[in-house]
DNA sequence: ATCAGACAAATTTTCATATTTTTGTCATTT
DNA sequence: AAATGACAAAAATATGAAAATTTGTCTGAT
């Protein structure tokens, strides 16, 4: 047995408001899992759930439209997700969407791949200083040249 | 006793160009720690980490100009940091540079705070849907309402 | 009480273009 | 060998107008 909630319920509990809630159903956003027969919205807990990321979101300054995007991406990248919103650890600024999942992260509209931590920097620099390969000095004198000053003229 | 490297060693260690370093010294965004008196660039070892970094932002699609604007960011945060870009951990896609530090993080250019895993969404609509207030139903029949079918006309 | 439709205001995109940055190449200097 | 200066190509940013999306408010229907 599921508890379901109305649009008002959803409403208050999310602060989305009941026309936001109507135009995402209308739009495709987010459809409620149930529809009565009178075309009711009933929302399950879950829904709630991605409502609400939905709306941190918005209030965080992503746009509706990234938010489409974010989710196209995201079932894209991970299509056994079911609830894109409520299933995945999302962080997010005004104008990106990162998703953690196992571990890694990546961005969410663009499906890119998130990156390298400094530490790994330090590793690799130290690598190739020390890799034979081209010759390279591997340390210099600080201050070898010698300064010749000659006459010196200016063109013009 | 420390060791430098000269721009030609700089760039084949971190592939930058010597175009590139010429530019970027020039221009402010990394300055070899020493010049020798002719005038010659001396790039120490933490120079070359935050150069490779520099070069590894560039490779993701970060530009020199969001990169520039990161390190202003991060020297405003984090007044203390020495080598902006030598001393914490960055992580970026082609838009963002995302930065961690003490557990928390915050995207670099706008210095705005990152938010909210899924989690704790959770917790706070179960808290909404728990706490007393505004008197609501918790749960709904799915389909109560009675379709009542009248006689019906459409305008025009 | 919820939904659907209509209209307008507010917010976001989308382009196209002008401007500025960044980089390469080459010649010259130190 | 490295730096500087100059010129041009490539890339990124800024700007502004047009188009599309999103939301509020209202009215009527179920």
């Amino acid at each position: 047995m599921q508890s379901v909630f109305t649009s008002r319920q959803a409403s208050d509990i999310t602060g989305i408001t009941q026309r936001q809630l109507a135009y995402w159903r209308k739009s495709g956003l987010l459809i409620p899992s149930y529809t009565t027969p009178g075309g009711h919205a009933r929302y399950t807990f879950t829904d709630l759930i991605a409502l609400k990321t939905a709306k941190q979101l918005l209030d965080t300054g992503v746009s509706l439209q990234k938010i489409r995007r974010s989710i196209a991406s995201l079932l894209n990248y991970l299509p056994n997700l079911k609830q894109p919103l409520a299933g995945t650890s999302i962080v997010a600024t005004g104008d990106v969407v990162l998703v953690f999942q196992e571990g890694a992260a990546f961005e969410a509209i663009t499906g890119q791949e998130w990156i390298f931590p400094v530490a790994d920097m330090e590793r690799e620099v130290l690598l190739r200083r020390k890799r034979p390969g081209p010759p390279l000095p591997s340390q210099v004198e600080l201050f070898p040249e010698t300064e010749t000053i000659v006459a010196r003229t200016r063109k013009g």
